[in-house]
DNA sequence: CCTACCGATCGGTAGG
DNA sequence: CCTACCGATCGGTAGG
């Protein structure tokens, strides 16, 4: 048998890591040093090695369980076996909210995942695909021809652009809620879906 | 009378300006070194500090050159004085075009502009707010009472949103060109404006 | 006396 | 979990 963490091991732990997250996301993974860190959370900068290995770790932990919330919330709305318009609708609310209490690791994520080593970098990136692919798949039930088209990624990623986008201009203290911004980027995907002409991945090349 | 430059003295300027904000865009601000931008161009790191005072004039200038280029393009664009639907989806391809040969620029504009000096930061987030107004005004001319319900701008934030974060996923060699993403931009855009709810700016507080 | 650099090394600080 | 350090490398600048 292990011998038992401390108690508030896991406590300190992730208070380390929500201090990490919050300097990562606003200096930047390579510009914030490891005693602004220990200093963030009122500890000494060789306590953060005694829980991580190294800087790196960091970042990887930030990251690896931020996507990993982020596959287990797509994951829930497909099990709720909506119909397509409320399961890609639930699906663009429930990952719009979803930044109002993430925004620094969500930050992180798309951020500072280069400073990553390549393996582990390719690890994260590979979840975040199944993030987008069943975005993918749930645009594809809403409109299907959409896919021999091959525009069902491209629009993927011009609706995650939209939602990613807002943490360079959203106030969370600001007029605009998160709930509202939602129904807002609902409307203006579902709406524009309408419009997509079906010609232009055929005219490329 | 100032004595004249040398004749190359222009031109190694811009070469080690494109240098710079290929790595900048790359690496990230921070994790760049002055050696690795010296590399890039084949000069000695001293010779950095004969065209530029530090480190931080390199990313001023490249984020001030870019940004002054696409208020330059909002400007054309709205001297063509054309009707507000062709002014908006002209401004959306022109912009989206932009992006095929700024690539590096627009990545450090958008994503290092923190690592500025405050004054040097705010006045280049001022010129930004300047292309963003053009935008939103271009956008109210086609929807006016988008403005009353306070969405004109989240709008278009979720419009540069959707155009912004282009660079991390399209490949400038791939299936889908810019012009055709150009073009799937403005449809989406256009036909989602017809289906936005008015009433929710009201809802949030 | 100017420009356009180079080889070498400065003071200070990073991660560990 | 602290003080005290290390090898290395940072941005920036000296003399020639």
């Amino acid at each position: 048998m292990a011998r038992k963490r401390a108690p508030g091991f896991e406590a300190q732990r992730e208070d380390i890591l929500a201090a990490a997250a919050r300097l990562f996301a606003e200096q930047g993974f390579s510009a914030t040093s490891m005693n602004q860190v220990a200093e963030a959370c009122g500890v000494a900068k060789p306590t953060l090695y005694h829980y991580f290995q190294d800087k790196q770790e960091l970042l990887a932990q930030i990251c690896d369980s931020h996507v990993h919330a982020l596959l287990a919330l797509v994951e829930e709305v497909k099990a709720q076996q909506l119909a397509p318009d409320a399961q890609l609708r639930t699906l663009i609310e429930r990952f719009t909210r979803s930044y109002a209490d993430a925004q620094a690791q969500h930050r992180v994520l798309t951020s500072e995942i280069k400073f990553l080593a390549d393996a582990e970098r390719e690890r994260l990136l590979d979840v975040e695909r199944l993030v987008v692919g069943e975005f993918a798949t749930a645009l594809c039930l809403v409109r299907p021809e959409l896919r021999e088209a091959k525009l069902h990624k491209p629009l993927t990623m011009l609706l995650f652009g939209m939602i990613n986008w807002t943490f360079t201009w959203l106030r969370p203290d600001g007029e605009l809620s998160h709930e509202a911004l939602a129904a807002l980027v609902s409307d203006l995907f579902f709406g524009g879906l309408g419009a997509v002409q079906l010609r232009q991945a055929a005219v490329i090349q």
